[in-house]
DNA sequence: ATCCGTGCAAAGTCTTTGCAAATTA
DNA sequence: TAATTTGCAAAGACTTTGCACGGAT
């Protein structure tokens, strides 16, 4: 899960993105910021809609294309990452200040668990360098069931094969 | 990589899809029959479009809407199984008479290495136990660099974030 | 003063759906 | 025969883009 991030870590986030920008002539505009903070602001995994609903919410005008062509800049300098369960949206979560983690996913309840391993960033390694790979990130997901589910549908019960159409559904 | 499939196992294939639709009062018909044929016979990953003009090039008429009908159903009884790559799209790939593999894809090249590798199954194994869940398959993408273009790119050269612009161009 | 960015709406892409005609069990 | 499928085209959902105006350096 996110933790609360504090303003220092927010004022780091916002140093970040604004030399990524200086860096390549862009502009650290007012948009840009306000969409900023409410990622930072968002603790879980999260949609472009759905930020631009909480924007509207919060009073905030930012228009939808703005908040489309601002989430690929943040994912590029590293405050945010994009993460897929397999339906069509693309969802973000970000990674300042956080541990890396990966998912189990409920082909059921569509709960997700966050988890995080030192072992799978070793295995990681040790497959790239398998293959003379230069590992960069991962992605692990888990896909099952989870405990309540289990015990709502017992074994043989019905078989199950998780797909994706098992993914939470769009809105 | 995908192996050439025998006659046998294509067969076998065929039951397994027959007997799924069947169980569910639903029928094999021959649309259907073509694009498991056609999923079959396709050695690596590919998505709706491209099965389409596949089958328009060897002469075999299946609407759009009834490939985008039959992929979902494959995967449901688990001949096929969805991959992405960070893209908006769905890519399949079958797993039929195949090892299960993961993917390291790189984010300079596009090019994707499969690998197959027990410790990722055990250690998918360990990590759900640690959280009651009831793990049944996984997807473990790896991104970086392959050799040759970390040859090309020599470190500090250019910082390199992978992200999911990175993914294979849509066509 | 110059670029760059924003908004808006139109255009794109991939996917899903309604419906009548055609098939399958 | 009864119920499911197919094809086709229209509709949808999410994302990208063109352009004129506004804003940042």
């Amino acid at each position: 899960m996110a933790k609360q991030l504090t303003d220092e870590t927010i004022a780091t986030a916002e140093n970040l993105f604004r030399e990524y920008l200086r860096d390549r002539g862009l502009k650290y505009t007012h948009e840009r910021k306000t969409v900023l903070r409410e990622v930072l602001g968002n603790p879980d995994h999260f949609e472009a809609e759905q930020l631009l609903v909480d924007l509207r919410q919060a009073g905030r005008r930012v228009a939808k294309a703005t908040i489309y062509r601002t989430l690929p800049l943040l994912v590029n300098c590293g405050i945010l990452k994009q993460v897929q369960f397999g339906d069509k949206l693309t969802r973000y979560e970000h990674t300042f200040g956080q541990n890396a983690h990966d998912h189990m996913v409920c082909g059921h309840c569509h709960k997700i668990i966050e988890f995080s391993s030192e072992d799978v960033v070793r295995l990681r390694t040790v497959l790239a360098s398998r293959f003379r790979f230069h590992a960069l990130s991962h992605r692990f997901q888990i896909s099952g069931l989870c405990w309540e589910c289990v015990q709502a549908a017992p074994a043989g019960e019905r078989p199950f094969v998780p797909t994706d159409d098992a993914a939470p559904r769009r809105r």
